[in-house]
Order: structure tokens, then sequence, then C-alpha cells
DNA sequence: AAATTAATTGAACATACATTCAATTTAAAA
DNA sequence: TTTTAAATTGAATGTATGTTCAATTAATTT
């Protein structure tokens, strides 16, 4: 009886289109009326469907945490192997990776989590759980001997300290060329940790 | 002739409530409204000082990096020793520095450097100078062969990008005591590379 | 004391914002 | 075809925003 529910499929057209523009004028430049236009609906059809902008924006921000995961779709967990490994390495330092989201929104959503704690809460499931799952890998990779890391989870935390950091800098870097060079370099030194002599 | 000019003065007032604000509140947050009433003057004696709100917030940023920049206020820049070495990796890797300045503030410019170009360059200027403050002072410990750091430059860089990354990833971690000693082991990184065993 | 210059106020502006509520349209089931 | 429930619209609200302009007050020099 009644009409069929839309909700899911309409909030998450709303999400998308909220993440393109304000990947395009930025996050405080981006309201509920310039979403409603460019999807050429009804602005409280929005708050319809997210009670609050509050909301709204935490949908948002998981959408793009979620994007931040997709480095690991091309792992089987089961059975990981050293190329498994070095192919996440080199996504980790590799452009291919910021393309799956946008840079400055999720730096925006990282600054607004110093006063929003769900939003940290958030921030810091999504970075622990990336740690983890290299850990994962490299602690497979330790037990079947391929290298010779006997503290993965440690191992893991420092590459992504290492990715963090480049990255930090490296966003910064208007030069393609300074740019690629030093990301290289940095992944070397990750491959360095791998090696097991970072980490004695 | 005339009355004398409070410009400057003034306009540092300004700025030092903004800050004071929007560290409370947020800068998305901190109106030109706001920061007049908690002056008790009007607000269009901000935009007689500062033409615009982009201008004010410029202004803001600058104010915010040049605190950045005060964990050097301890050097003498010609006889640089071990002792003042070390006092800046303490610096570095310690709550004090933190202190200087606000993170959340910090990481919300940040941000928008991504969209404009101005905040972006004052960013990237700021951090090269860091980097290039601590390569001078690691080149000449190697020289004086106190350490022996041939690439102070690249030292120096992978220091930064320990200190960048990790806050990046401590910033979210709120039990204090984990905070703390991850700082601390990644302070022992630090004084590893400047053993040189890092950058062969 | 008069002239000059800057500080400061106060009122007014148009604009954009998130959100509300009732009314209407649309689609599916009975 | 009637009932039912969700989708969608449209108008309205109050509030806050950055900025303007003219008027007034306060200090300093001649």
């Amino acid at each position: 009886m009644g009409r069929k529910s839309l909700k899911e499929t309409r909030q998450l057209e709303i999400i998308k289109i909220f993440y393109k523009v304000a990947k395009k004028e930025g996050y405080e430049n981006t309201s509920i009326a310039k979403i409603a236009k460019v999807m050429d609906i009804n602005p409280s059809l929005i708050i319809h469907y997210f009670q609050t902008k509050e909301e709204l924006t935490y949908a948002l921000i998981d959408y793009i945490l979620d994007r931040y995961l997709l480095i690991y779709t091309i792992k089987n967990k089961e059975a990981v192997t050293l190329a498994d490994l070095h192919k996440v390495i080199e996504m980790l330092f590799s452009k291919k990776w910021n393309l799956l989201f946008d840079d400055g929104l999720f730096y925006t959503f990282y600054a607004l989590a110093f006063r929003e704690k769900k939003i940290k809460a958030k921030y810091k499931t999504i970075l622990d759980s990336l740690r983890l799952a290299l850990a994962t890998m490299i602690e497979q990779c330790h037990e079947k001997q391929l290298i010779k890391v006997p503290d993965a989870k440690t191992a893991a935390d420092l590459i992504f300290v290492l990715v963090d950091g480049a990255y930090f800098y490296l966003s910064l870097e208007s030069d393609k060329k300074a740019y690629a060079e030093r990301l290289e370099y940095y992944k070397g030194k990750a491959y360095f940790i791998l090696s097991g002599a970072w980490t004695p």
C-alpha cells in the first residue's frame, strides 16, 4: 500500500551532488539551496531526506571516508602474496589513490574533527582500519617468511605516518616533477621499512 | 597634523580576538559581527581596517603561521651545537609546540589552501622555511663532525614528514598515554635519522 | 582657537541561509 | 476505483551575513 520509498536512492543522489558541488566550490560555500538548484528540486526536499544540514554533512563525510578505503579493493584477504603487499604500497604512493577522493574536502572535514567528536571518531576509525589492514598483510607475509618484519603493527603505522606526512607537504607542491620524485623517494622508504631494517 | 594613526595596533587587536573566537567556535562560525561584539566596537570599524573579510582571514593566517615558526626562537644561528639541534627535536615532538598555535585552525586554513592559491603559497613558504632551518642546523653539526649526516636537506625533510604524519594521526588520538608513547617513539626515529642510518 | 586627520558609530542594505508547514502530486496496493 | 503513503512543491519565516555610507567624536598640529 502507498508509494514505493525512494529514500536511499534519493539520499545517495543528493550526497553525490553535494560532493560534486563541494569539490568544486568548497564545503563552506555549498548550501542546501545550491544543491537543490543543481538537482532541479526544491530545497525542502533535501531537508525532508536529511533533517538538518549537519546530518547531510555527516552523510557526505561517510561517503568520502568510504572512498578513502578503496585502496584495498584489490586484496583477497586469505592468501596474501608479496605481490599483493607491493600493490598496496604502489597504490598508497600513487596518484591513483588521490583520484578516489578529493583532498581538499578530506582535509576540510579532518579540520572539522577538531571541534566535532563524531567526525573525529569517524576519521579515527578509518585511519585505524587502514593501518590494521596493512598490518594484517604484513603479518601474513612475515609468517610465510616472504619478508622479515616481526612487528607488523608498528611497521604499518610507520608506513602510514610516512604516507600522511608526505601528502601533507606534497599537496602544497605545484611542481609536478618534484612531486613525483619525492613521492617515489618516500615509497622507497616504505619498502625499506618492509625490509625490516627500520623496526629492529 | 591630525590624529595619530592606530591602524597597526588596532589591526593586531582585531586579529588576536579573531584568533581567540575562531579557536573556540571555529573559523566558519566566526563572523565580523561576533568579533566586533567581543571587542565592544562597531562591525564597520573592522571593515574599516580590513576592507573585506577575505583580507582579515589572510591576516589571521599570517598570524597563525608566524606562531608556527616559533620553535626556532631558541637557536642562535651561527654557532649551532648538538644541544641546540636536540632542543629543536625535543620541541618538535612535544606538546609545547602545539601550544603555540591552534591545530584545528591550522588544519582549517590548510584545507582552504586547496582552493586558494595565496594561502597555499603561504603554507608552502612556512613549511619550506621550517625545513630549511633544520637542514641548516644539521649541516652545521655535520661540518663540525658532531653528527654524520651528509644529506642534511633530505634528513630535515624526512624528519618533518615524520612530524607531520605523526600529528596527523595523533590529533585523532584521545588516549593521552597512547599519544605520549607514540610521540616518544617517533622522536626516537627522528634521532635515528640524525644518526645517519636512514639516509645513506 | 581653528584646522586637520583619523577613529568610531549607527543606520541601512540586499542577500543568502537553514528550516517550517501545509498543500499538492504521484505511484502503488487493496 | 478507492485508499494509502510517500514524493515533491511552494510559500513563508526569522536570522545572520558582509558591506556601504554619511555623520559624529576625538586627538594632534598650526
